[in-house]
DNA sequence: GATAAAAATCGACACTGTGTAGACTTTCTG
DNA sequence: CAGAAAGTCTACACAGTGTCGATTTTTATC
């Protein structure tokens, strides 16, 4: 969390350290990308940073912290989106700007965010990053559920229940779908946004 | 795969290798409730099935070769289990079947069920293994849509597509909920029942 | 029930990856 | 420019994996 002090910090030096960090963790994305979580090396990471495992260690106590890191840099990343979306009245309107979004999260994120998934278990900092972000989603969801008329409350056909229920098929749909490509995230949006608004009473 | 001479196996004496295969796979599933696959290590299995690490490697390969078998072992139960399955003609009645007969799965195997998921990535042939799992639930909920009264396709408000989406709604909601206790998993069910149920236009 | 083949077991070894320690170099800061 | 802080490196100790050849136990057969 760097700029701490408000006042006196006329240009940030910018350590060399920074920089560093940064490096190391797009390297990280880029390895992951490459051959995946457990092929990926520590030794690797480094090399790809420019610095060796000795020195990558002066940075992140180990695999599992650097991943961590690149998890939360991408994750904040979201809940900004998330902060910045508009409010609809209309829950349709709301449905549909909500799953827009989603695509474009996992059009851009994608990768990091099924690591997220997948490492949630192993790693219990990445699982409160993503429950954490998960439970932003169904929030959202609980809303526009409770708006179009769907009765508060946390009963098996109440909103907060249903909503949690839509978060995890969105996200199971879309974990996969991005695997896949660019068309099949679009479909599963449009079969994910049919389900939300029949769920939600909202019939065609 | 035993049991090859359908003629000529009068006792099938059983080899003694048999019961420690069972005896591993038995083992590993006991771990992997204890400490989870990553802490899980080779040793541990060979010691909990009474033998050295050498040995352990004259049944399976790797550790993963061991997860795989249990998971095989597990899975060709629930195919079984989904072969035997009563056929009805009412759609409401084939869901409240579907799901009834989903939480038992869960509540019996949910800690392989979930291990299963966990590793589809990491281990092909477990992905493999789960990707066919799903596909026959995929193929049951496609089944009860259409005789709903959903068109059949697969764009993306027709049966199969939104049968893989409310599949992959189960599969999160159950992986869930099966980590926190028998209640949830009622509850999850019922959730999940509720939206399949208004998804395939059965309002009630 | 003796015996040879097959099945099962063991301990030792080589290898890969992790994380730590201490010495050394660079970069800041007053 | 001197001392401190930040950054880097090499070497080491350690965990776990998977392989090998020697050895023992089981099993089938006569």
């Amino acid at each position: 969390m760097p700029g701490h002090h408000p006042a006196r910090s006329r240009r940030t030096t910018e350590r060399k350290g920074d920089v560093r960090e940064r490096a190391i963790l797009d390297t990280c994305e880029a390895l992951l990308a490459q051959k995946g979580y457990d092929a990926m090396t520590v030794g690797d990471i480094a090399q790809g940073a420019g610095i060796t495992r000795g020195a990558l260690y002066f940075y992140y106590g180990s695999k599992q912290e650097v991943v961590t890191a690149l998890v939360a840099r991408t994750v904040e990343h979201l809940w900004e989106r998330s902060r910045a979306t508009a409010q609809t009245d209309d829950p349709r309107q709301a449905i549909a700007a909500a799953m827009q979004r989603t695509v474009e999260l996992w059009n851009e994120h994608g990768l990091i965010m099924r690591t997220a998934i997948d490492l949630s278990l192993t790693v219990p900092e990445i699982g409160e990053l993503w429950k954490h972000t998960a439970d932003l989603f169904v929030t959202a969801i609980t809303a526009v559920l409770e708006r179009a008329g769907i009765q508060a409350g946390t009963e098996p056909d109440q909103a907060s229940a249903m909503a949690r229920a839509l978060c995890w098929m969105i996200e199971r749909t879309f974990y996969h779908a991005s695997q896949e490509s660019r068309e099949k995230l679009q479909e599963a949006s449009e079969t994910c946004e049919h389900i939300w608004l029949t769920s939600a009473g909202l019939t065609i």
